[in-house]
DNA sequence: GCAAAAGTGTTACAATTACACCCATGT
DNA sequence: ACATGGGTGTAATTGTAACACTTTTGC
């Protein structure tokens, strides 16, 4: 009947470090686009979820292990892969690229980070994939206070306000947006400071998952 | 490789009328759960798009014709179908019930209308598919206008306050509601008044799609 | 003492909420 | 005249946005 649809992941992965997002993408080891640029994936084996593809493909491909992947969309187009016909669901995640080291294997020839602004050519429909979930992350962000997992465990007030300039392309208010993310009591000062060299050194911020999670649960309301 | 992997499409429509939300379900004709509800669906062929493939599923065993169906989810848990692996990308939409007629056919041995109140025991995974397709139609309606599919062309303010009093499952002030609605500029007073057999007849309100699809495009904001 | 980054409050403005009475019609 | 649903404005509160100077450290 339609035996002949296969089903493959794929995997936008947002890399934020210091003021800067980039992709992870690998360079194709066999063709169609030998050679060229795509987003790490591949297909589904029929006994695990999809969640369980997308990770093992990640790790295969890339090296990268990542606990939160997000259903991004599906990509059904009959031509979408000149192959035969390929449905593909696209997950995106965020993760701190200094935590992993990215090493090709299997059907990759070479991993890479690439800067968002400077994107190479992609292969298949890659850039329709990675145009979405752009969108997807900025819209996420100004709703939700994600990014934590791009920072370190103890923090400066001051990396986390440079995530959110950088992640929505824009300057934000600091004293605004201090006073915002710290009502929202997801965030515990500890009694540390930092020194970046130069200036005042800041005081530490951790996380607080616990409130973190509870507040996520009851639907967050958070405009920047 | 994978090629026992299978793809099928759902489709949840919503269906409003006059204080009532409503989901199409249809009978299943045959194993596996013959005769019991599931949201209509099938599988996708070979040189179709997933959008095309429930579109077509959807009229073949319901009648129905939609224009508008979004994507919702893709649902790959391995043991979802007890007879093989079947991945299946859910849709969702909203239409009036009154303006189709709906007629089982294919695999369908019945469909009909059923209160998202008073729902039957349903087949698979489909009650947390209906259960996602809820979540996601209630919080799509406080920050775009939808809804207006499911008015008639020319309808009194009260049936779009109604709308969504139902459809947020909860009192909306009249007054404030009223206001916000008419400062978007997406609708257009009418000179025309109805009577409803009883009480200060109403003026009839047309919907600017032009407007509307204007402020869609820059990225609506709208809380109730 | 100066350069560099961190930290901090107040005021104006906009948006949201709460709230109750009169109006036009049919019977 | 009364029952029914339609239509309207204002004030209080809350949230958002704009804005600039002082503090702590390293050199």
């Amino acid at each position: 009947m339609q035996q002949s649809i296969k089903l493959t992941v794929d995997a936008v992965v947002f890399g934020y470090e210091s003021g800067t997002i980039s992709v992870l993408l690998i360079k194709r080891k066999y063709a169609p686009f030998k050679g060229k640029w795509a987003i790490p994936g591949g297909f589904v084996l029929v006994d695990e979820s999809l969640e369980e593809a997308v990770q093992r493909e990640l790790k295969e491909e890339t090296g990268i292990e990542i606990d939160y992947l997000e259903q991004l969309y599906t990509f059904g187009a009959p031509k979408r892969d000149p192959r035969s016909r390929i449905v593909s669901t696209a997950y995106f995640g965020l993760v701190k690229p200094s935590a992993f080291k990215i090493v090709a294997s299997t059907d990759a020839e070479d991993v890479q980070w690439f800067d968002i602004s400077e994107l190479p050519v992609l292969s298949f429909d890659h850039d329709a994939i990675l145009k979405l979930a752009i969108t997807r992350l900025q819209g996420k962000i100004t709703y939700e206070p994600i990014g934590f997992e791009l920072l370190d465990t103890k923090f400066p007030f001051s990396d986390l306000e440079k995530l959110y300039t950088t992640l929505l392309g824009r300057a934000i208010d600091r004293r605004n947006f201090r006073k915002k993310m710290l009502s929202l009591n997801i965030l515990d000062e500890l009694d540390e400071k930092i020194s970046k060299g130069s200036g005042r050194p800041a005081n530490l911020f951790k996380f607080n998952k616990l409130r973190y999670f509870e507040l996520k649960a009851k639907g967050i309301i958070f405009e920047i």
